[in-house]
DNA sequence: CTATCGTTTT
């Protein structure tokens, strides 16, 4: 045989190469052929029957619990002869394939050791490898006993594709499915079921679905494979239907069913299927086992439902860290966060699926420093964090717009070799591009082999919202090219670059193309971006058209956007018309009076911006509070306009005195027009240079070695006089400055900002 | 052989 010699070699670390190894399978697979005499059908029923007679049989393995006392048991047997019995052979190979503490070398060296292994021998190895993730292994293994004149069974495939990655699956799918065909296995339902999983793993629906339906002998394993292969790739109405179909067919469902079609339930939503399936459980037609149970405490969390699912979990005799964090999550999905904690803390013990739980909890209440918290939580527990916690804490980071715990994860990733998956790359795109880090954005773009619509989009909107423009829309066009569809959220990016470079001939063209090229009906949004976009270009009459022929109601954002246009082109009128729809939508929206304030302000308006002043102060309507963050080794630091609760406050405020004098040293002025009239001019100073924005640039001044970039994130737009300042900073004091706000970047150097004063 | 919890873009 031609490849004996490598699969002689010891071979194959799971975590080598999942490209290289399946090609070089994939090649022998189709090499392979069965092409010896000496194995017959009596050889499998007399293994058979060895099987059946070991397991009536008591042995001292059976109460083997480590490999240092199965070692133990071996030299006992080497001793008194009973390793020559094949009985003894396959219980010990069995006890290091199959048991938890086993060891697949150590059954390794066993099974080298025995002449003829037998058919059930080669299988346990077989299902060894693959229970221990080694697919590579399993295979080699199965053409090693091809090899050796022994055909496989009904028991060797299923175990055999079981540990199938998805790039396995694509490479050799089919090629041990032609395996199966020749050796007449295809008639053998767990064979079916098996091909069905590998079909589904590798994507090739189509191919699993011919197998279901062609099938003659389909039971209700296949059905589950079914059910859960769409549940697998978030197919959850298919496993409806063919749930409903295999009621018609008369197939009894069993706990699997009922344990697929419950998560299925969860994910659309359908209490009334779910609360079928309870209510199966609950005339005792099938047994409720702790699986099943989850499903069902996660079926009514994810109907929204925590009353029903907290019932359920205070009723279940026994529960795991699975039920416990799906009511963490439960409590997350629905708003609780305080109360997920309550339950998080109240676990008998945490896995890192919880931690990562817990953090996405505190992600979606918008609560970023907590979620970096659990982190820095975790990791005093000593729990290794995977793929997913990753993206979660990199999406913190990317809020906080803290650069140096982002990177530090990045860091991390590559020494504890976590799995940089796509959805990784995308997290670390999207970090960086959120603080401000383009070239660390561009980077991780560039290395990463596998791109989809989300990287493509992240990039782009990072590019768009950093000051690139051209180069979003460059790479969009790239993103065309590699047959990448885009989608509404992907348009939305590619509008919105065109806005920040001011390209709105470009923009008009690509708003079209969306609808023509791509058949995406533009949504409120995208309206948005086009006032934005018009608006901004000084065209508002033309964006005013845009809102006219919206097919639908324009929103408080679209408004916004053509009232930000008014203020930058400083036209009262149509500001107030604006102002008057805005707040007919949304009367309490404090942002939309200090716009218009600041506008009458900037107009020498004064009347009118006493009079908006009033009606403020009489509708008690509050402004949202600026905030600004910055990061200092790995610290983030909150402040908000004139805070004195910082511990360096002292240091901050005498910084800020000494900028003051510098800056007007240089040439720079105060823009007092937006700060309220019922003060003084000194006082109006004061204000305005205690804005968050500025409390932040001085902290980070005072904290960073010289050259060192200052990067803050603002919650609300950069005020003018910041702005000037910052830009009056970073001449001065040869610092970049990098000031995200709500809507985009502004990279000060050398006393010039991206936006261009446009923003 | 088939099954339950956590991940990305406006």
């Amino acid at each position: 045989m031609q490849f004996s010699i490598s699969l002689k070699t010891p071979f194959l670390n799971p975590f080598s190469s999942t490209i290289i190894v399946p090609i070089f399978i994939k090649k022998m697979i189709s090499m392979a052929s069965f092409n010896s005499n000496h194995f017959s059908s009596t050889i499998t029923h007399h293994h058979l029957a060895i099987e059946n007679n070991s397991s009536s049989s008591k042995s001292p393995l059976d109460s083997c619990k480590s490999m240092k006392h199965l070692k133990q048991l071996h030299s006992q047997m080497i001793r008194n002869g009973d390793i020559h019995d094949p009985i003894e052979q396959t219980r010990i190979i069995r006890f290091c394939c199959n048991h938890e503490v086993g060891d697949m070398d150590y059954a390794r060296i066993l099974f080298d050791q025995i002449p003829e292994p037998s058919l059930v021998i080669w299988n346990t190895m077989i299902q060894g490898y693959s229970q221990r993730k080694s697919p590579q292994s399993a295979a080699f293994l199965y053409l090693e006993m091809l090899e050796r004149g022994f055909g496989p069974d009904n028991y060797t495939f299923p175990s055999l594709l079981k540990a199938f990655t998805r790039e396995i699956a694509l490479d050799c799918g089919k090629g041990f499915h032609a395996q199966i065909v020749k050796f007449g296995l295809d008639s053998n339902v767990f064979v079916q079921s098996a091909l069905i999983c590998v079909y589904f793993l590798s994507g090739q629906i189509n191919i699993a679905r011919r197998l279901f339906d062609k099938s003659s002998k389909r039971d209700v394993v296949s059905w589950n494979a079914m059910i859960s292969g769409y549940n697998k790739i978030h197919c959850y109405e298919e496993s409806q239907k063919l749930f409903i179909e295999m009621e018609k067919e008369k197939v009894q469902p069993t706990v699997v069913t009922l344990v697929s079609i419950a998560s299925a339930c969860a994910k659309l939503k359908d209490l009334q299927t779910g609360t079928q399936v309870h209510q199966y459980v609950k005339d005792c037609r099938i047994e409720a086992t702790l699986k099943l149970e989850n499903a069902l405490v996660d079926m009514y969390a994810g109907c929204g439902r925590m009353d029903l699912s907290l019932e359920l979990f205070e009723n279940m005799k026994l529960r795991d860290v699975i039920t416990w964090t799906t009511m963490v999550n439960g409590f997350n999905n629905t708003g609780q966060v305080n109360r997920a904690r309550a339950f998080f803390n109240q676990m008998p013990e945490r896995d890192y699926v919880s931690w990562t739980a817990m953090t996405n909890g505190y992600l979606k209440a918008n609560r970023f420093k907590e979620a970096l918290e659990i982190f820095r939580e975790m990791q005093a527990a000593n729990i290794r964090p995977d793929q997913f916690t990753m993206v979660s804490i990199l999406t913190a980071c990317a809020q906080l717009g803290a650069l140096e715990v982002g990177e530090w994860i990045r860091v991390y990733i590559e020494k504890n070799k976590i799995k940089k998956d796509i959805f990784v790359g995308n997290a670390l795109i999207d970090m960086f591009s959120k603080c401000g880090d383009v070239e660390n954005a561009r980077k991780i773009f560039r290395e990463m082999t596998r791109r989809d619509k989300f990287t493509w989009t992240a990039i782009i909107h990072g590019l768009a919202v950093n000051g690139h423009g051209q180069e979003a829309l460059d790479l969009f066009c790239r993103m065309i090219g590699s047959s990448i569809t885009p989608d509404e959220v992907t348009y939305i990016g590619v509008l919105s670059a065109c806005t920040h470079a001011g390209l709105v001939e470009e923009g008009r063209e690509l708003f079209v193309r969306m609808i023509s090229d791509h058949g995406i009906e533009p949504n409120v949004s995208h309206y948005g971006c086009m006032v934005d976009l018009l608006g901004r270009a000084g065209k508002l009459r033309e964006a005013q058209e845009m809102i006219a022929n919206m097919p639908m109601k324009p929103n408080s954002i679209v408004w916004g956007s053509l009232l930000g246009a008014c203020r930058v082109h400083k036209d009262v009128d149509l500001a107030e018309m604006v102002a008057r729809n805005l707040l007919e939508l949304e009367p309490e929206n404090g942002a939309v009076y200090v716009l218009l304030s600041n506008l009458y302000a900037t107009c020498n308006r004064w009347d009118d911006l006493r009079k908006i002043r009033k009606i403020m102060t009489d509708k008690g309507i509050k402004k949202t509070p600026g905030c600004s963050l910055i990061e200092m080794n790995g610290v983030v630091h909150e402040f908000v306009a004139g805070d004195r609760s910082h511990s360096q406050s002292n240091e901050i405020y005498s910084k800020l005195d000494k900028m003051s004098r510098d800056l007007k040293l240089a040439g720079y002025v105060p823009d007092t027009s937006n700060v309220s009239l019922d003060v003084g001019e000194e006082e109006k100073e004061t204000a305005l240079y205690q804005h968050s924005e500025k409390l932040a640039i001085a902290f980070g001044l005072i904290s960073s070695g010289p050259g060192i970039t200052i990067r803050v994130v603002k919650n609300l737009r950069m005020c003018v006089d910041c702005h000037r300042a910052a830009k009056f900073i970073s001449r001065l004091y040869e610092r970049e400055v990098i000031v995200r706000d709500r809507l985009r970047f502004h990279h000060f150097r050398h006393g010039l900002c991206s936006c261009k004063d446009f923003w």
